[in-house]
DNA sequence: TTGCCTGTTGGTCGCACACTCAATAGCATT
DNA sequence: AATGCTATTGAGTGTGCGACCAACAGGCAA
């Protein structure tokens, strides 16, 4: 390995290194959980010495946050950018549940059943996860707004649709580490998009159907 | 306390003890959580060493195990007793919304939670996680089959019912440990009996009525 | 090239955990 | 009252954790 032999020192900035630390823990609790970050598996993880780690986190349960902060956001941006291009609401939202159902949408539910499970010990995750939930929440409730003046989505209260599409979405995540995940009805695994088609107003299969351009 | 002075041991059957450390750990699981069930904690709890319970259990994860199964089944029975009595199948269904509508169901939530990520790393707890969920799941849809044949109810497929109403369930439970678990909406909070209405055939509202009798 | 600021190290402490096992002492049987 | 089975203890092992801090050295500024 690279370290065989005893490591050069590297300097950096602080912002750079703090961010590399962030960057770090969030690959860590994506793929292995958030109580898998610790001082010396982040170290290790950048060839450093976990008192470096403390330096800049000196309570670990921060960078525990910031790390779920940082996972969460981004895998957000990925499955609902911000900025929809040239797409309809409605192909966004189908392009969103196609996203959801995969299993590279596991790690996700993961993470959020790790983050609401751990938030009941440490104060500071349950802040951060609280923000992420409002993002989550107001992002998909900017679609919804969007789609309804386009007039593609009918629904007196987006916000509401939103919450709800997501609690069932939710629902689906508690069942990631099942040993039989995907063995209940398909009528099951199409609730998330079902409960949308519902709460929008749009016709049966709409956000269901094969691939939609791009 | 009552050990401040060195305690005469008291020697039990292996069956009564047994069942005491299963009935400690079931109550630490539902108040504190699972990763709180450890050999000290235990032990503690009931006046004996640590080894003691070690002795019982060789390997903690299997009264971890044991514990969420003891706890979750004897709340199952509580929320859905197997014989309804003489309440009809709708009675029953809106007392189960009622009882799990209270803050006297968070705990429960919390130990569902708790499991179903715990799941990801404890082999012997995601099975027993599986069985309670099948026994939740098969509770639930008896009382449903038993409406639907008394002409209460309406579905095609029992068991599916089931399975979504304890979905959107999961999904309200999946916010327990959030900062602000009551502040959203009403509509958000009776989604469970909604859904349940919906997939049933009965009448919007029927399910939350107010205190139906006993 | 030199000097200094500060990012980084290495070592250490105390704690909590699961697990092991020989020795002890209840208590039912006689 | 004596005996023997076995439930229970006490003591110890090894691991991994967060936190702390004096000493070291990279690399920018002078």
């Amino acid at each position: 390995m690279s370290s065989s032999v005893p490591n050069k020192r590297i300097r950096k900035s602080p912002a750079a290194r703090r961010a590399e630390i962030v960057a770090a823990a969030a690959a860590v609790a994506l793929s292995e959980g958030l109580e898998c970050i610790t001082l010396r598996r982040i170290a290790e993880e950048l060839d450093v010495r976990p008192g470096l780690i403390s330096h800049y986190f000196p309570a670990v349960e921060d960078l525990v946050a910031e790390a779920f902060g940082e996972a969460a956001g981004s895998e957000l941006d990925g499955l609902l950018p911000a900025d929809r291009g040239d797409a309809t609401p409605t192909q966004h939202l189908a392009r969103f549940f196609a996203r959801t159902s995969g299993e590279a949408y596991d790690d996700i539910s993961r993470l959020w059943l790790n983050a609401r499970h751990l938030s009941r010990y440490r104060p500071a995750l349950r802040d951060r996860v609280a923000v992420q939930e409002a993002a989550w929440r107001n992002r998909f409730e900017a679609l919804v707004r969007d789609g309804v003046e386009l007039g593609e989505f009918r629904t007196e209260d987006p916000l509401l649709a939103a919450i709800q599409i997501l609690v069932v979405l939710d629902g689906l995540g508690m069942l990631v580490n099942s040993v039989d995940t995907d063995d209940d009805p398909p009528a099951v695994r199409r609730m998330p998009a079902t409960t949308a088609e519902r709460e929008l107003g749009l016709p049966a299969g709409t956000l269901t159907a094969a691939a939609n351009s791009n």
